[in-house]
DNA sequence: GATTTGACTACTA
DNA sequence: GTAGTAGCCAAAT
């Protein structure tokens, strides 16, 4: 097995790897792939996440907004799951965003 | 093979 | 302070 199935596994290893109640952005996710500025890329891979069982609901851009809670099945099933976990979600907005913020690059990286 | 899209980010006006 | 545009790169059509 060669890892050749694309940097969407990177990105979900990444997003797997993501603690219960923390959260990243797609930006922290894409500097960490080394992709630093295509933020794009990864929310893009979000695409097929859904096949890939990643939890993506822990992902968030840099504002600690939902954005893609479209994408989930419920209307606010992305904010149920952050908050069943300990997060607080106002609005499809996270509070607190800095201490729930997880950056791979700064917790995998030491 | 070229064009379009995509769950973003940062800068500029 | 808000709005718009540019830049990033890869996959899908």
């Amino acid at each position: 097995m060669k890892s050749k199935d694309g940097f969407f596994e990177r990105v979900y290893e990444v997003v797997r790897l993501i603690p219960e109640g923390r959260v990243t952005s797609y930006g922290a996710i894409a500097n960490y792939l080394g992709i630093k500025g295509s933020a794009r890329m990864v929310g893009w891979a979000m695409n097929s996440s859904h096949t890939k069982g990643v939890p993506a609901h822990r992902v968030v851009n840099r504002k600690g907004v939902l954005t893609g809670k479209h994408h989930f099945q419920g209307t606010n099933l992305m904010q149920q799951l952050l908050e069943n976990e300990g997060v607080v979600v106002i609005d499809n907005q996270i509070q607190n965003l800095e201490n729930h913020f997880w950056d791979p690059s700064a917790e995998l990286n030491r």
